[in-house]
DNA sequence: GACCAGGCACATC
DNA sequence: GATGTGCATGGT
């Protein structure tokens, strides 16, 4: 087995020794995995959750409702998740999509091969690579894997990867390195993101962390 | 008050 | 293809 499939695999075991199962998504439904794919794009989770509740409680938070909301009046509602006249253009791309080919059909929407569904998301304006990966991988259950800001600093810091790499190539690190399995890759994603919300942030604590053991502290990039 | 947070499209070179 | 910029709230 590669140097790189060891670590992937090491990594994944200590981290998942440490922080137990993470039951990723934080949502309800895959619709509202959508929609907080969207919500989430350069920004804290808890602004997120308040935009949600605000879709929530106005009874907005299904394809058809949302669909026929004004972009003003989403707008407004998405407020706390920052960037909410660009995030309800996004949003409303999404919806506009999924309710006008698909009929607000989820389980259309989703069919078909992983490459076809990416393709599909990546059409939309909006919908980035990590946005489509989310999307496929948390509302859709299907695998691929998620690459996100801790996903390169974790990598970086530990020497999985160099300082330019890019998108693709880190997500073929990790695909190339594991099973095809979309449970998995919904569980490491998960577990990535914890460890670099409690240790590997910009300003990193790497005291305690579970990946301590491995070669770690490359200064990240400013 | 500065810094940060689960990106993306677009302009420009 | 690489690089720079606008978009915005709320917590630390």
């Amino acid at each position: 087995m590669s140097t790189a499939a060891t670590a992937i695999r090491a990594f994944y075991d200590a981290l998942r020794e440490r922080y137990g199962p993470q039951e990723w998504w934080p949502a309800k439904t895959p619709f509202e995995v959508m929609v907080g794919a969207i919500l989430t794009q350069n920004t804290n989770w808890k602004n997120v959750e308040k935009a949600i509740e605000n879709l929530r409680k106005a009874e907005a938070l299904d394809p058809h409702a949302l669909r026929a909301t004004p972009r003003e009046k989403l707008a407004e509602l998405i407020r706390p998740a920052g960037y909410y006249n660009v995030k309800a253009a996004r949003l409303s791309n999404l919806i506009k999509t999924l309710v006008d080919e698909y009929g607000g059909d989820l389980d259309a929407f989703f069919a078909g091969s992983v490459a076809s569904l990416r393709e599909r998301l990546l059409a939309v304006k909006g919908v980035g690579r990590e946005t489509a990966d989310s999307i496929i991988l948390y509302a859709a259950a299907k695998p691929t894997f998620v690459v996100d800001t801790y996903t390169y600093r974790v990598a970086l810091r530990h020497g999985l990867i160099s300082e330019d790499a890019a998108y693709e190539e880190l997500k073929s690190l990790f695909e190339d390195n594991l099973p095809e399995d979309a449970s998995l890759f919904n569980e490491y994603h998960a577990l990535i993101v914890r460890v670099g919300k409690d240790h590997c942030r910009k300003v990193a604590r790497c005291e305690g962390c579970p990946l301590e053991r491995f070669p770690h502290h490359r200064e990240l990039p400013t």
